[in-house]
RNA sequence: GGCAUCGUGGCCGAGUGGCUAGGCAGAGCUCUGCAAAAGCUCGUACAGCGGUUCGAAUCCGCUCGAUGCCUCCA
C-alpha cells in the first residue's frame, strides 16, 4: 500500500491562508509546478532556498508513493526591467555588457544555475521548459484571451484588461487586495501609456528596433509578456488544473495573481488547486535580492570568500542550515547560525553512521516506531523540516545512549531505525554525508588514522602519555579528531 | 499611504489555548592518565499595554518595532 494512504499530509494553502489536506485530482498523482529564474546572472544562495524548499516538497511527495511531475520553467526571454513602455530587457543589458549574445547570456546562467542546484542535492525537475520554447503556445493563448474579450491590442502590443476580467472575476483574490485600493495607489506612469489602466499588464510587446530577443506575432515582431509563459507551460504540461504551483513570496503579487487571471480567462477554470509560497532568506536583515545587491552567492559560502562568512562551509551544511526553518518563515542568514548548523550537522551524520556499531538487545527503551511516526507527523504538518530535524534529535540522543550502554535496542527496533533515519536524512531532506562521498578517496587516510589509533593506544597501555598525546593533538591540528568510546577509538575528519 | 507577514531565552529557530521542541553557546556532574567525544542534570523565554478565559506565547483590541509586496526579483 502506498504510503500516502496511511500518512494525510497538510499543506498551507496560500489562496485560503489555511493548512489543509493535500488531496490531489487524479489519485496517486501530482502535478507540481513552480516558476523558476530569470537566466541572466547567478544564483543567489536567496534563490537557493526558494528551490530548496520546493525540493523537499517534492522529495516528500515522492516519498509517499506520489508519482510526481515536477514542472519548473528558465525564463529565458529577456523582460523588461521595469514596467515603464519602454526600456531595456535584463538579458539584453547583460548581453551587452558582456559583448556576447543574448542566448549566450542564457545558456551560461542556465549552466550555473543547475551546477548549484546539483552541488545542493536538489532533484532535477521532471520537465525543465524554456519560455523561448513556448512562444507559439504563448500566442495562441493571447488568441483565447483576446477572443473571450479579455484583451485589447494597442500598437502592436496586447494588453491583458484587468477591470473587465474583475467584473465577473476577483483580480487579487490570491495576495488579498481589491482592485479599488489599487486604483487607489496607483502610482504615476509616464503619459504615453498604450495600456487603458495602469493595472493591466502586458501579454505581447512590440520590439524596439534595437531589441534582439524578437519573434514574429500577429500583432507585430515582439516578445511575450512575463506572466504567460507560466500559465501557458504549466496549463500544457500539467493541464488547465493542476494540484501545486509554488515560487518565492515575492511572485505572490502580481506574477501569481496574474497567472490565476490569464488562466481563467484563457479556460474559464481556476487553474491551481494549491498555491504554496517559499519565504525570503535575507542578509543583514534584508531581503537578498540580484537588484540591490544584498545577496551572497552559493560559490563564496562553499570557498567561503566572503566578509560574512569566519569559514568555507559544505553544501550540505548550508541545506541543514537553510531545512532547519520551516519555508514559510524569514530566515536571516549569518555566520553564527551556519557554524551552529554545521555543529549540529556533524552529531547527526556521526551519529547515524555509528549505527551498524550498536549491539542489539532483547529489548528496546526506545519505541522506534513511534518515533518514525512522529517524523512523518512533522513532514505532514506542511513538510515541517525544523520538527522533522529536531525529531532525528532524538533519535541521535538515544543512539548515542546506547553506545553508552545506557539504551537498550532490539535488532528488528535497530533495522527499523537504521532505515528510517536513512530515508528521512538522505531521501527526504536531501542531506549529503560528505564523509561517505568520500569514502573512496579517503580509504587509505582511514587505514593511516587506524594504525596511529593502534599506536596511541600501545603507548596509552605504556603509559607513555607523551607519545599518545602527541598523536591526538597533532592528529586535531590536521583536522582529525579521535574520540575515545566505551568500545574503541573513532575517528571523524573536518 | 494600502495590503500582508512577523516580533520567542545569549544566538538560530519550532510551537497557535493547559502537558511549555530542537540545534549552537554556557554551567555542573559522569566517563578519561589529562582532554576531546559521548551521557546525565540545569537554564523557564515568548515586544509592550489592555481584554476574553478557570487558564494565553498561543484568541481579540490597541501601541511600538521589523520585514515583504504595491515597479524587475525566488
Amino acid at each position: 500500500m502506498a504510503l500516502y494512504k496511511e500518512q494525510s499530509l497538510k499543506i498551507y494553502n496560500s489562496m485560503s491562508g489555511e493548512k489543509e489536506l493535500f488531496t490531489p485530482i487524479s489519485e496517486g498523482n501530482v502535478g507540481m509546478y513552480v516558476c523558476g529564474p530569470t537566466v541572466y546572472s547567478n544564483v543567489h544562495l536567496g534563490n537557493c532556498r526558494t528551490f530548496i524548499s520546493f525540493d523537499l516538497a517534492f522529495r516528500y511527495l515522492k516519498h509517499l508513493g506520489y508519482k510526481v511531475r515536477y514542472v519548473r520553467n528558465i525564463t529565458d526571454a529577456g523582460h523588461l526591467e521595469n514596467d515603464a513602455e519602454t526600456g531595456e530587457d535584463r538579458i539584453a543589458k547583460k548581453a551587452r555588457l558582456e559583448h556576447i549574445e543574448p542566448m549566450e547570456v542564457v545558456q551560461r546562467y542556465t549552466i550555473d544555475f543547475h551546477t548549484i542546484l546539483q552541488k545542493f542535492n536538489n532533484l532535477p525537475p521532471s520537465i525543465e521548459p524554456t519560455a523561448t520554447g513556448h512562444i507559439v503556445e504563448q500566442i495562441e493563448t493571447i488568441k483565447k484571451i483576446i477572443e473571450k474579450g479579455l484583451a485589447y491590442e494597442v500598437n502592436g502590443s496586447v494588453y491583458f484588461d484587468v477591470f473587465k476580467f474583475n467584473k465577473d472575476h476577483h483580480y487579487g483574490k490570491l495576495s488579498g487586495r481589491a482592485i479599488e485600493d489599487m486604483i487607489a495607489n496607483t502610482r504615476e506612469l509616464n503619459a504615453q501609456s498604450d495600456k487603458k489602466n495602469p493595472q493591466d499588464f502586458a501579454l505581447w510587446k512590440k520590439a524596439e528596433p534595437q531589441h534582439i530577443m524578437r519573434w514574429p506575432s500577429p500583432w507585430s515582431d515582439g516578445f511575450p509578456g512575463w506572466h504567460l509563459e507560466c500559465t501557458v507551460m504549466s496549463s500544457k504540461y500539467l493541464g488547465d488544473e493542476f494540484d501545486i504551483h509554488g515560487g518565492g513570496m515575492d511572485l505572490k503579487f502580481p506574477h501569481h495573481e496574474c497567472e490565476i487571471a490569464q488562466g481563467e480567462a484563457a479556460t474559464g477554470k481556476n487553474p491551481v488547486h494549491y498555491w504554496m509560497h517559499a519565504n525570503m532568506l535575507t542578509l543583514n536583515g534584508k531581503k537578498m535580492a540580484k537588484s540591490t545587491g544584498n545577496n551572497i552567492l552559493p560559490e563564496e559560502i562553499f570557498t567561503g570568500k566572503n566578509d560574512n562568512l569566519s569559514k568555507a562551509f559544505s553544501p550540505s551544511v548550508a541545506r541543514f542550515f537553510m531545512l532547519q526553518a520551516q519555508y514559510r518563515s524569514i530566515l536571516d542568514f549569518s555566520n553564527d547560525a551556519l557554524l551552529a548548523s554545521e555543529k549540529g550537522f556533524n552529531r547527526l551524520m556521526d551519529s547515524y553512521r555509528s549505527i551498524d556499531q550498536l549491539p542489539a538487545s532483547s529489548t528496546s527503551s526506545f519505541s522506534v516506531s513511534e518515533w518514525k511516526q512522529r517524523c512523518y507527523d512533522a513532514m505532514n504538518d506542511d513538510f515541517n523540516s525544523p520538527v522533522l530535524i529536531a525529531t532525528l534529535f532524538e533519535a541521535v540522543k538515544f543512539i548515542n545512549s546506547v553506545k553508552e550502554g545506557e539504551g537498550k535496542i532490539t535488532h528488528s527496533d535497530l533495522e527499523l531505525l537504521k532505515s528510517s533515519m536513512q530515508s528521512f536524512i538522505f531521501e527526504v531532506l536531501g542531506l549529503l554525508d560528505v564523509a561517505v562521498a568520500n569514502e573512496n578517496s579517503s580509504a587509505k587516510l582511514s587505514g593511516t588514522v587506524e594504525l596511529l589509533i593502534k599506536l596511541r593506544a600501545e603507548a596509552r597501555n605504556n603509559k607513555d602519555f607523551a607519545t599518545s598525546d602527541q598523536i591526538r593533538d597533532q592528529l586535531l591540528e590536521l583536522g582529525i579528531q579521535l574520540k575515545d568510546g566505551k568500545e574503541g577509538t573513532t575517528f571523524s575528519v573536518d
